[in-house]
Formats: structure tokens, sequence, C-alpha cells
DNA sequence: ATATTGGCTTTACACTGTCAAGATGACCTT
DNA sequence: AAGGTCATCTTGACAGTGTAAAGCCAATAT
């Protein structure tokens, strides 16, 4: 049996190994139980139910994501082109969704949510990408561009993600840097 | 009892009302059965299971999708600016993903499939849309653009498909439109 | 006429999420 | 120190899920 008040971590870190090491259906309520070492019923008094204990994995999943962004952006010297910066956020995006798909998929699925938390951090998480796009705005309006930055770095990831080569292996990093230079002029 | 022989289109029929009127929960195999008036093992005859279910309404999903995408283009004079036929189809695209969000969400769900049939739909949809990207290459390679317009629209797509404002009003287009002149240059 | 096959139902099973009821134990009040 | 209260967690039951085995029934083939 746990101890007091980490349940709720505990719950969380299972069902996160769950789906990386299952997949999308093996995110059971009561499997993650189990794992956590708890009753069934366990999961229900912290998180109301599946849905709040969804909710709660997949802003854990943010987090994770956007500690990776800003990772993978401390990497790039402060005074470098701004498209290194640009690209390597991007590159880091589609990378995580393709080393945790299935965590990927859960936390957009969960987007449509009332849970404010998740619904911040996934804000938070955007304008890391969303900043890199300033140094490219110049005298256009700054919504079109950042909308189709996010736009095409998202619908790539997504339409990458199921690749059946190892998720280890990069993503065709040329091709998808020619992509992102027509975007940004 | 129905006829013999239709059970198989009555059961995808079945499958995409429900999708349409109740969203992704609502999609379980026992419940397409019901309304389809067979049994809950039937589709199990025809389908092998859920999964194969699956895969047949999502490639009546695709089917539909690019019947919409190629009948849009059908409303573009032959004449037109090149860049009128390439933004109708990528909003056609982005309002089926709006109008039938949790379909559009299957026939992705569904695409790592053995399944040829679905496949083979799947990629004869992307051409319609890849086709019209032809116009603008010009001098350049072809496949960075043709992916980054795929991605940037099927990314838009899924980003704006939970709205909250219904699906049936459009999306803003003049934003979309910049976005997209911004990548074709 | 008899056997075979395809199409479908019935039945059973393990598993799912949710709910109600109860057990346990820490903390607080008096 | 005794009693009460409350959050935490378990147990047990329930309806619903997908799948598999067995059987039924009509059409077809031999």
């Amino acid at each position: 049996m746990p101890l007091r008040g980490e349940v709720p971590q505990l719950l969380i870190s299972a069902g996160l190994s769950l789906l990386d090491e299952e997949g999308t259906p093996g995110l059971t309520l009561r499997r993650i139980a189990a794992r956590a070492g708890v009753s069934h019923a366990a999961p229900a008094h912290h998180f109301g139910g599946l849905p709040g204990l969804r909710d709660a994995i997949a802003t854990h999943g943010f987090r994770s994501f956007r500690h990776e962004l800003v990772t993978a952006l401390e990497g790039v010297p402060a005074d470098a082109d701004p498209f290194q910066h640009l690209l390597t956020v991007n590159l880091a995006y589609i990378g995580f969704a393709r080393r945790r798909a299935a965590l990927f998929r859960l936390m957009f699925d969960q987007l449509p949510t009332e849970d404010s938390t998740l619904r911040e951090i996934a804000r938070a998480t955007y304008v890391v990408l969303r900043d890199r796009c300033t140094p490219f705005v110049r005298d256009r309006p700054a919504a079109p561009l950042q909308t189709s930055v996010w736009s095409m770095t998202h619908g790539f990831a997504m339409l990458n993600m199921d690749q059946p080569y190892p998720p280890e292996s990069p993503v065709q990093v040329s091709s998808y840097e020619d992509a992102l230079r027509l975007l940004v002029g």
C-alpha cells in the first residue's frame, strides 16, 4: 500500500508508463490502478473518474512536452540564426510526437476539456513555439504566420507519428527544413 | 431482419450515423449491430471484429471525404486562379474535419492499418490536394511544398476541429488564406 | 436426396467504468 | 483521554463492452 498523499502522482505515473509501453488501448482505469498498487475505485476519489484521470495524465504530458521544447532551445546558442531556433523547436515538437505517440494523441484528445489547468499548460506550450516566429513577422501581421507555423508543425507531427521506422530515428530533417523555410520566407 | 447480402453496407451506414450523432464514444460494436438490426455477433462475420469494422467505416469516410474535395473543386471555374483551386480544396478539407469531426478522427486513427483498400483510398484522397500544389512548384523541388501544404492543412483542421462554435459556420477564411499564401509564395 | 457452406443467432466469458456501502486511520474538539 | 469527523481507500455489485464457441437455418452443390 502506497504512502498517504502520493497516490495521485502514482496513478499519473502509472498511466504514463502504461501509455508508453502498450499504447492507447492499454490505458484503462483498472490497469492504471493495479500498476499504482491501489484498488480500481481509488482513481475516482482523486480524479472523479477516468476522464478526470486522463486530464491529469494529459496535463503531465504537456509539462514534459513543454520542458522538452524549452530544453531543446537551450541547446541553441543565443546568438544563432533565428531560423535555427524555430527549426529546433519544430523538430523537438515532431520528435516528441513520434517518441510518445500515444501520449501525444491523448494530450490533444483531451484538449476540449473544462480542466483549466490542462488548458493553461497547453497554451503555455504553444507560446514556446509561437514566440520563435516573432523574428520572421517583420511588417506582416503576426497571427497568420504563427497559425500556419503551428498548423504545419502539428500536421507534420500527426501525419508522421505512426511511421513504421522506430521513433528514435530522427525525421527527415532536410525535408522539413525546406518546408519550414518556405513558410517563413 | 435485413435482406441477405446487404448487412455489411447496413453496418457501415449504422456506424457512420452513430459517429455523426453521438461522436467517438458512441461507436461500439453492439450499438452498431443493434442499429443495423442484426445481432452483436454479425459484424465479426463480415469484418472479423471491431477493428475490421472500423477500417470499413474509415474507408467509406475517405470515399465521402474525397468526393467532397472533388465536388468543391468542380465549383471553381477551370480558368480561375490556381490559388483559388488550392484554397478551395484546403477549405473543403478543413470543413469536412469540422463537420464530421468524429469520423475524421476515426479515419486517421485507422490509417496505420493493413487494410490495403483503406490505405489506397487515403492515398487517392491526398493526391487530390497534392495535385493542386503543382502550379506553385516552379523551379523548386515539389516534395517539400506538397508536404508542407498537406501538413498545414491537416494541422489546421485538427487544431480547429473541436472549436465551440457550430461546425456549420465557416472557418475564418481570410486568416487561413493569408497563411496559405505565405506558404506557396 | 444428402452433404456442405455461408450467414446469422444464442450463449458464455473476461474485461471495462461507475456507483454504493463499508472499513481504516489520522486529525480535531472537548 | 474520549469521541467525533472526515478524507482515503477497499470491497462488491452492476450494466455495458468485444470476442469466441456452438448451434440453427436456408441456399447451394453434388
